[in-house]
DNA sequence: GATGAATGAGTCTTCATTCAT
DNA sequence: GATGAATGAAGACTCATTCAT
């Protein structure tokens, strides 16, 4: 019991340690000393929670996954997507995601990086993925079945290559906002081509 | 003239190397080591050619802007922007692009990654102003000139974003057509919004 | 404590280590993977105690001029530099320094060396000031004071000039012992031209 | 003829590209590359003239022996040193060489480093040995013949010992005065002790 | 559980030297 | 003779990981 919640405790700070540093300086410049560093603990103590670097980077994945799916929960509080006008549903789709970006750019590394080991990408397209998944829930009564899918990768995807904008060290909150009202426009003009409308 | 030629080869060759090494396993595991030998030299004759790792990712940058010029300047083969239609448009835009990337997997380390020194995030950056200055280029004398740059971001950045799943070696010629062809149709929307139309 | 302690002998182990490395081909040819080696321990934990290669040398610097502070202090056993005669003056000044580079030859890397990155030159000139400082305060009492510094810099210019003589692989104690008489003599000769003697 | 002329002064060059550089930066930190690049030649061309670094090095060493003697042959100008006042000798003995280091401070790198491979110190010492017997020769007639080896090494060692300070970068031409003067002044009184005057 | 010293393979880079042209 | 590209062994230093305490 103590034991866990020591353990949990310890476990988030490791993982706010390296998300602050991919933050500062990226994935790749990174090291496992830097992060037990920064955590306050021994290199050596860092390998009694994770395996191994990559471990690390997967948890961190798995808890963005988890808060970003609390926040899309919050967003709909319980409202269907399918009673939703579009522009109102694509709000509630893209503002918890830029909120969970925003407030953690260390992301960047996980959700946008495009170079990494090969293991680790395919760990994190699982973080593409359960947003992917959402998407598609979200839009699945308002289109053509076979439409749904392609639909939902293809938001993600303007979604994503949006973030580094979005979180980039030199964009004001005054930038980020009309940034991310420009990418509510192109999808919900995107999604209007095949949407049925709301019920 | 010779000696020039051989250089020229050279530089080509470590560049080749470099970029076929970037799409197998990223740019940070990239070692210069491992460059030199695939491109058949000698460690120490890479630095006759590049002063350091970096300037070897920045000329390969060089390289890739220049290729999608051509690319893009042939697409469009002296036909003005503004008389084609939007679909032509967005079709002389994209598929050019995507070639280029399928042709260079090794593209998506100096074309996405988010994750570099910063240095080099600054030496990429100007990879992705040269896209965007082509598309707003293309798109200025159909629009209000204040939507302009917005809008060319936008774009660009929905390219970006979709370009790692494009060339995912996974995916197939099918797959990236149909994929390639739903990006276009979210483009098209997007940019029907404010378009004047041709002429 | 013993963490301490294990730590205090490594220092001391890699420093003994460079000394004699030094000694053997001197400082531009001594890697720090060669003092590692010798050290008994890998490259990597070299660097657990010292950031670069020029620490060594400087820690090494340091305790050089601890060492020979302590030999001075102990030849003079309290007697004050004022009250001895010229000849038992410059016996004590001179037989400490040369005990104390005889017993480490690797100091002429230190000590003597004129062929040094110019950091390390800096670093170097410590020791030559630290024994010029001891000099001048034991010679301070018995001459004009405008001469002392001067004459300081001189005499301690005479050692260091004699140094690798006296320290040489092929210089035997007999000849050793010679040459320092002789040195004393000259420092005798000199320093009795401003000399007021000893009280 | 026209041949062999080319050449002498290819050589010359290397030289003093080398000598230069050794002023700059030192022996150790001068790179072949660097000598070839300053002299105005191809790294190839070096090894036509010499067999490699060392044989610059040694080369040097024999120029500057060379250069001294002839320094001093004028500073002499044919009257014997046994017939001068103590003082005078000293002169014409520091002077030249004094003149010569100060000419070329890339000297400090071969006349007084302590911290070279030992091969190239036993071709260096011949400069030594070149200084030392050029001074036995002058202080033989005046004192008895077994003093006159040790005293010559003593003063050569004095003198070199000053060296270093003498060509410091930071050393104006008036301080420079001043300490050859001090060093004159211990010469001349560790001299006298044995000195049985002119003539 | 925690520590942090220790490891050692691996990274980038340099440089004396060679050799095809 | 000259060139300069090419070599490849080393060097300084880093870092993920292990292990004795």
């Amino acid at each position: 019991m103590r034991r866990q919640a020591r353990g949990e405790r310890r476990i988030s700070e490791i993982l706010d340690a390296a998300l602050s540093l991919f933050a500062e300086v990226g994935y790749a410049a990174t090291s496992t000393n830097a992060i037990a560093a920064r955590a306050g603990i021994s290199p050596g103590s860092l390998y009694q929670f994770f395996a191994n670097r990559e471990a690390i980077a997967e948890a961190l994945a798995v808890r963005l996954v988890e808060e970003t799916r609390v926040a899309h929960e919050a967003a709909f509080a319980g409202r269907a997507a399918a009673t939703l006008p579009l522009d109102e549903l694509v709000d509630r789709l893209v503002d918890p995601l830029v909120d969970v970006v925003a407030r953690h750019p260390g992301a960047k590394s996980l959700f946008g990086n495009t170079d990494m080991p090969p293991q680790l990408v395919e760990r994190t397209r699982a973080l593409h993925r359960a947003v992917t998944d959402r998407v598609a829930e979200a839009i699945r009564s308002r289109r053509p079945a076979a439409d749904v899918d392609p639909a939902a990768t293809v938001v993600v995807q303007m979604m994503v290559g949006m973030m580094p904008l979005l979180v980039a060290p030199e964009v004001g909150a005054g930038e980020r906002a009309a940034l991310t009202g420009e990418l509510k426009r192109a999808l919900v003009a995107y999604l209007a081509l095949d949407d049925r409308g709301p019920r």
